[in-house]
This record gives C-alpha cells, structure tokens and sequence, in this order.
RNA sequence: GCCGGUGUGGCUCAGGGGUAGAGCAAUUCACUCGUAAUGAAUAGGUCGGGGGUUCGAUUCCCCCCACCGGCUCCA
C-alpha cells in the first residue's frame, strides 16, 4: 500500500501501481470525467500515470494551468496528425500549449492557406471521433533517433539528440500518429470537444532568425463549445477596442504612411496626452523629483562612454553635423549623467532625483512595429535617481509605491517580475549579486510576490518590471526599475561623504508610464475608448434641440469652460436623436440636452454616457457632479 | 529584417483586360424637431508607387512602399 497525500490534505491509503485516473475514480465520478492530468510530487503526469510510492497528488482538470496545457497539447498532436495525413511531406517540428491555445510548426515548402485550415479542421474532427487513445512508450537514445531518422522527421532527430544524457526519451503514439514528446497527454484524443484553428504565421525553427522559417498554425480548444465561443468573442471584442482603429476614429492619433513607426497626435490625443502629464508632473513634485529635459541629438562620443555604441548600436540612429558624428538619443540617461555631473554633489544632496519626459529614437524592424505599441519614437516618462549605496533600498520602495499609487488610478492591477544578468552586459558579478539583491530586498520588504527572468535584464544592471493587467485580462508592461552601477562608474560620478572624500554614486533609472504613446495606446484598449471624465478629450458635450436654444447654449458653454471643463456644442441642424447618438459614438461622458425647459429653469437635461438619461438638473448642480468626478478621478 | 496576407473616394467595402460603384461621412436645400441615424440634391477616386506585357491595365507579370497576422526584438 502508499499512502497519496491530496490536495486538501487528506491522505489516502491505495494499491501499489494504482493509476491517477484511478485515485479519481476512488474520490468522485464528477472529477474522474474532469480529471485531464494529475500532478505527482510538483511534476505533472498523464493520468494513467502508475503511482508506486507515497506521494503528493494534485488532480489537474481545465482549471489548472497542467490540465490546460495537457488538454491543448494533445490538440497540438491531433493537429498534427491531421497535417501529416493530409501533406505526408509536411516535417514536425514542435508544438507546444501555450497562454490561449497551441500551436505546431511544419516545414512544409506551400505556405498553408485558410482553405487548408478548413480541411485541416476536418480531419483533426475525424480523428477525435475515432477516439484514439494516447499511449507512452519511451526507447533508448539511439533508437529513438534511429526510429525518427526513418520517419524522416529530421527536426525530431536534431531535437533528441540535444536531449540531456540521461533524460528519459518518450514517445506518443495516438492511431497511425507517434510524437517524441515529454508529455503529458489526455487519454485520448475523444476528450477534445471544442477546437478552431486561428492563424497561421512564419515562424523560425527554435525562434532563431538564421534557421529555416517553417509554418506555424495557431489554434485553441476547451472542453466545451460555449467556452470556445465565448473565447472567440473576446479576440473579438479586443480587436473593436485596438486602438490603432478607436484612436483613428476619436481622433486621438494615427500613423501615416510617410512616417512609419513615427506617430502623429490630434488635438484630442494631444489633450489626453497634456492631462497625463500634468497629472505626472504634479505626482513627481509631491515626490521631490526635479524636471529636466536633454537633447535629442547627442555627440557620439557620449555614447561611446555610456557603452551604448557597444551594446545598443544596431537600434540607434545617426547624423552628421558640420563634419561631426552625431547619434539620436535612445535613451535619456547619458543626458542625465551630464546634468549630474555639472556640479560637484555633497551626499548631503542625495538622493537627487532627475525625471524626464524625454523623446527618444529607437530602431524598429519593420516588422515590428505595431501602432502606437511599438513605434520608433517614443517618449519616456523617465527618471534618474542618483544615491548613497545606503539609499537603494529606500529609493526603490520608494518607486515601487510611486508606481502602484499610478496604476490604481488607472483601475490596473499588476504584478512584478525581477530580470537578472544578461549575456554582452557590462560590470563584474559582485556587482551585479549587489544589484540583484538590493532589488530583492526592496520587493521581500514590500512582500511582494514576483518571478524571476533569468538573463532579461538591462545590459548595465538588473531590473524590477511592471506588468499591468487591462480590463480584457492582457499583461502589459510598463514600468520598470533599473539599477546602474555602470553608468556612475563610466562617467565617474561622485560625490562628496561626511569623510570629505569622493565617491561613487549609485543610479536607478525607472519609468512609470514607459512611453508615453504606448501608455496612451493601453489606455484606449483598456476603456475601448470611453475615458473616464478627466481623461476624456471632451467631457461635456452640449446638444441644443434647436436654433432658439443656442444662445443658452453658448452660455452653458462659456460658464463651463471657466470651470475647467472641456466642452463642445452641437449647432448643427440635427435631430437630437441624432446628435445624441454622435456624441455617444464619440464616447463624451456626459451630453446635455437643452431645449425650452431647460432655457426658461437654466437647467440642463443630463445623460450620462454609462447610465442613459438622468433627467434635468439645476446647472450648478451638474457642474459639482462632474467636477467632484474628474477631481477624484473616478473611473 | 524574415514568412504569409492585404492595399479601390475621409471611413467600411463591392467590382474586375475596354479607362470605376454602394453605404456612412462631407457640402447645399427643405424640415425647428425632447434622449442612438429626417428627407432630397450635389460634389469627391490618375483603384499604394514604379516598371513590363497588351491596341488598351485599376484588373495579368516584376520590383518597391505601407499596413495586417506571426517570428525576432522590446517602452
């Protein structure tokens, strides 16, 4: 007998050998139709796993993260198998579940088409109704490359022979179809019920631009239809909300064709974009940060000394200026390092923190580039915090409390991942250890959870990053915070201890936002374009019913905008069915109608963007409501 | 940059070897109207750019550009 200890912490008593699916029989026939995978001491398994000693068991089904991947794994593989049946030529490469779905790459010489999509659906049915059932088997090393050399499946062949030694070598086999794969599977290809496939896309072989591109095909699949279809609702919905189309529409921005990756902002954008940064510079003065603003064309030889001519050249841009070699600014920190290094500082001074809402130059590839996404201009809501080794710690908490208060504002939630050393960065190990660790401090303090990017960190320190999650659950990420050892060395920065000796400064770079544009662009996506009042371009709109009304709307208008509030009027010779209906395609938080009533009372008839018509209201009664809105910024 | 797709009036889209159409928007006129589209009329395009094939190209072919979906990269 072992003793399976599961996850509600009751321990169960079974047979030797007893399988997964079995302990999930023994509990509930509910969780034995659910079950997908169970996960066995952290690692999961298939669940005709044989359980042979005392263990921690988790049962896995769509819920859980394993139970998904298996569930879409094994959709990969019927997908698979279906391709290999239709295009015997096809070559697999690999297939894994990922976020929303899966995907398998071919090397296949004809780029699929959405008509091979379709015929491709049609098979990958077939073989769910005939139900295969997935069964494991492992071989020896060079059996298994023997066994895929004559499939001639050159891709699985390269694939084992990069295994570890040791590594167990396992095999799927489902019908007339065998995979090498590390599993796990469900148990037959029956259990799927609900599958699309979404796209197809070049993608190359180990993600390494120098291999070969095979075909990628992307496709999904839940165990029921309406998840399925609730799921194609959201790509739905997330494709009305793409900025790129709401920002053309509300005349917010747009890029044009003479200026690819350059963005162009309209009136309204540029109001959207003026209140961000008001509302920024106003939080970073309640903060004791200092405004600076560097140019935007920079000597080359300062980006030798910064070491961004060795580590950033292939994204820069140059020019020549009287003969002189000139280079566009990336990024706004060697600019900071020269405005710190104007004077000589007491670490009486310290820390002294320098923002910058800078404009910086990146090059893009073509492809790329993605609305205001991924541009190659952008401004960043930078800052440069210069410090005493001993002040790391409270200037980072320092941030990480600047950024949280931003987000909740925003109504975002987020969470934080830590990046460690990458390969071609600057500085020596300890250094980097002190870096890292100074950053892990600040989080431990905060206790906040994060998880950690091996080698994804900046090529002169370690970072903190911010990822925010929009209201249609996508992760974005923004802020981050970046320790530099490097920059102060390189510039040999100081400053002056209570020894009265030099010494060297510390430096964090940390945006909130990170760009500006791209913040803007997460915005419109994250309110599909309905911003709350005091970020809205228009806030009131005024819709006088007819020509006798528009002398007391003018009025309305002028008493408003004294208060601040940004207001348009609608003369046009329109019904106000009409008026209404473009003011609420332009998404204007509140439209007041005004006709005789309201002219005799000086009232106004309010309705609201969100809740429809809320009736009349004395005027001032209306300007208290909005203004109380937009001064708390409810959302 | 790479793979695939797309490019027709401001927007959304139809068409197709004989020199272009719809709806919305715009303009004008009539209507003076109470919470998501009043009606009529008018105007607007060298069909992304360049080259080629052809009697003739927006349509077929080639090259380029931009965009879209991915890969790579990243704020």
């Amino acid at each position: 007998m072992i003793k399976v200890t599961l996850k509600d912490g009751s321990v169960k008593e079974y047979n030797k050998g007893i399988t997964i699916k079995e302990v999930a029989e023994s509990i509930s026939a509910g969780l034995a139709r659910a079950a997908l995978a169970g996960e066995v001491d952290g690692v999961v398994r298939d669940l005709n796993y044989k359980l042979e000693n005392d263990c921690t068991l988790n049962l896995l089904t769509f819920e859980n993260e394993g139970g998904r991947d298996a569930y879409r794994h094994t959709t990969s593989h019927i997908m698979a198998q279906a391709v290999k049946r239709l295009y015997p030529e096809a070559k697999l490469a690999i297939g894994p579940a990922i976020e929303n779905g899966f995907y398998y790459d071919f090397d296949i010489d004809k780029p699929f088409s959405p008509e091979d999509l379709e015929k491709i659906e049609a098979e990958m049915s077939k073989i769910i109704k005939e139900d295969h059932p997935l069964e494991r088997f492992t071989l020896p090393r060079d059996e298994a490359i023997k066994f895929m050399e004559e499939k001639g499946e050159p891709y699985k062949v390269e694939l084992i022979r990069d295994l570890p030694e040791g590594e167990e070598i396992s095999f799927y086999r489902q019908g007339d179809f065998v995979d090498l794969c590390a599993g796990p599977h469900i148990p037959s290809t029956g259990k799927v019920k609900a599958f699309k496939l979404l796209s197809v896309a070049g993608a190359y072989w180990r993600g390494n631009e120098k291999n070969k591109m095979l075909q990628r095909i992307y496709g999904t699949s839940f165990p029921k239809k309406s998840e399925l279809d609730e799921y194609l609702f959201r790509l739905e919905e997330a494709k009305k909300r793409d900025h790129r189309k709401l920002g053309r529409e509300l005349d917010l921005f747009d890029i044009l064709e003479e200026g690819p990756g350059f963005p162009f902002f309209m009136p309204k954008g540029m109001i959207l974009r003026n209140v961000l940064e008001d509302f920024w510079r106003k939080e970073h003065r309640k903060r004791k940060y200092q405004e600076i603003k560097t140019p935007v064309i920079l000597n080359e030889d300062l980006w030798h000394r910064s070491g961004h001519w060795d580590h950033y050249k292939e994204n820069m841009y140059f020019t020549k200026i009287d003969e002189a070699n000139y280079a566009i600014k990336p990024m706004n920190c060697p600019g900071g390092m020269l405005v710190y290094k104007r004077r000589l500082h007491s670490y009486r001074d310290l820390p002294q923190r320098l923002a910058e809402l800078g404009l910086v130059h990146r090059h893009e590839l073509s492809g790329a580039l993605h609305g205001l996404m991924r541009v190659r201009c952008f401004t960043q809501d930078d800052a440069h915090i210069f410090m005493t080794p001993e002040q790391i710690k409270d200037e980072v908490l320092g941030v990480i409390d600047l950024i949280d208060d931003f987000y909740k504002v925003f109504g975002f939630k987020y969470h934080v991942e830590l990046s460690t050393r990458p390969e071609n960065s600057m500085g020596t190990d300890e250094q980097w250890d002190m870096a890292t660790n100074a950053l892990k401090e600040a989080l431990d303090a905060k206790g906040m959870e994060y998880k950690i990017n091996e080698g994804d960190g900046a090529f002169y320190g370690p970072k903190i990053d911010f990822h925010l999650e929009d209201s249609i659950g996508r992760t974005w990420q923004c802020g981050t915070i970046q320790l530099d050892f490097q920059m102060p060395e390189r510039f040999d920065l100081v400053y002056i201890g209570p020894d009265g000796e030099k010494h060297r400064p510390v430096m964090i770079h940390r945006v909130v936002f990170g760009s500006i544009e791209r913040f803007i662009a997460i915005l419109t996506e994250h309110y599909a374009g309905a911003f709350p009042t005091w970020l809205a371009p228009v806030q009131v709109k005024i819709l006088p019913l007819v020509d006798k009304h528009h002398d007391y709307a003018l009025e309305l208008q002028k008493l408003f905008e004294d208060k601040g509030l940004r207001v348009e009027v609608d003369l046009r010779n329109e019904k106000i069915g009409y008026k209404i209906r473009e003011a609420q395609l332009e998404k204007v938080p509140y439209m007041l109608v005004i006709g005789d009533k309201e002219t005799e009372n000086r009232a106004v008839a309010v309705r609201s963007r969100k809740e429809g018509d809320l009736g009349p209201m004395p005027m001032e009664q209306f300007i208290d409501r909005i203004l109380y809105e937009i001064e708390n910024k409810i959302i």
